[in-house]
DNA sequence: ATTTTTGTAACTAGACTTGTTACAGTTATG
DNA sequence: CATAACTGTAACAAGTCTAGTTACAAAAAT
């Protein structure tokens, strides 16, 4: 299955800065994302250890943010959920009695890391209240759509 | 395994691109890069499906680049073998009865399509001469590390 | 005719992702 | 204190993807 953790996890951070005051449960998430619970508390552990959300077990338990919305950018979330690079090296060493192949690795792996360096720049340019304010603009003329009907 | 299609395609073009008068063969491409022939060919496949390269059947058969090295950028490499996205969107469809599950799609497929963008404008900046000129300096050292020996 | 090579199909093994069940530990409530 | 409602986490299944491997038809030079 592809990856889809960052998505996922944009998706519950929404939720939590949408609902500041109070601690969400990992079960509301898991409905509004369409899975099962599991799957989201893993995914807050995650996000816990990054240091982006707080969680309590226990009987009013539940999880919300440690920072405002504002200032809590998509690179933080990218590098709090994902574990692989854009683009993997070779599975097996290069031969080196190679021209190509002798130094073919080293050229990979700084590509790789400006490549990495790239997509962390550009979801760096986004909060998440820049989310939630394309989010709520998004549905206002669904909104009205309903009020007309 | 972490997809390493893109790190063994910028292998092999560098090479054909290192001998570009001559057609060079799945099998020498396979000893440099470390790996079977065959996936070697299903590589070369996809690069000719993007008119990277061309190839001829039988017995003096073999690869060779259809352009200069200096005309081939590395985006056009990534785009040729890579068929996911740097990061995937919901497994299951968000439910629409929740104000962020409403809008959040949709703000994630153009934050996808703007991630991709960068990852290709980063990799469009490189030449598959820029490769060659890159190995060939992290070669040199290691050669008079030889002649001094 | 023979040899050499590409193109491609089929299969295996291993890794990763999501979804699921199960359960220990924690916390508020009555 | 007993109960109910949570989180955290382990264990497993099903599906997908990747690389590696064998096998063979088709093509092209000798």
């Amino acid at each position: 299955m592809a990856n889809s953790q960052f998505a996922m996890a944009v998706h519950v951070l929404a939720m939590l800065a949408n609902n500041c005051d109070e601690r969400i449960k990992s079960g509301y998430l898991a409905e509004s994302v369409n899975t099962n619970a599991v799957v989201i508390r893993r995914l807050l552990c995650d996000l816990h250890d990054a240091e982006l959300v707080v969680s309590r077990t226990g009987y009013s338990g539940g999880t919300c943010l440690t920072r405002q919305p504002s200032a809590i950018t998509l690179d933080e979330v990218f590098d709090a959920v994902s574990k692989a690079d854009v683009f993997g090296l070779h599975p097996n060493q290069p031969k080196s009695d190679c021209e190509i192949g002798a130094g073919i690795t080293s050229v990979l792996e700084r590509l790789q890391e400006e490549t990495n360096l790239s997509v962390r720049n550009s979801l760096g340019s986004y909060s998440l209240q820049d989310v939630i304010d394309e989010v709520v603009r998004i549905d206002l003329p669904k909104k009205q759509e309903e009020l007309v009907t």
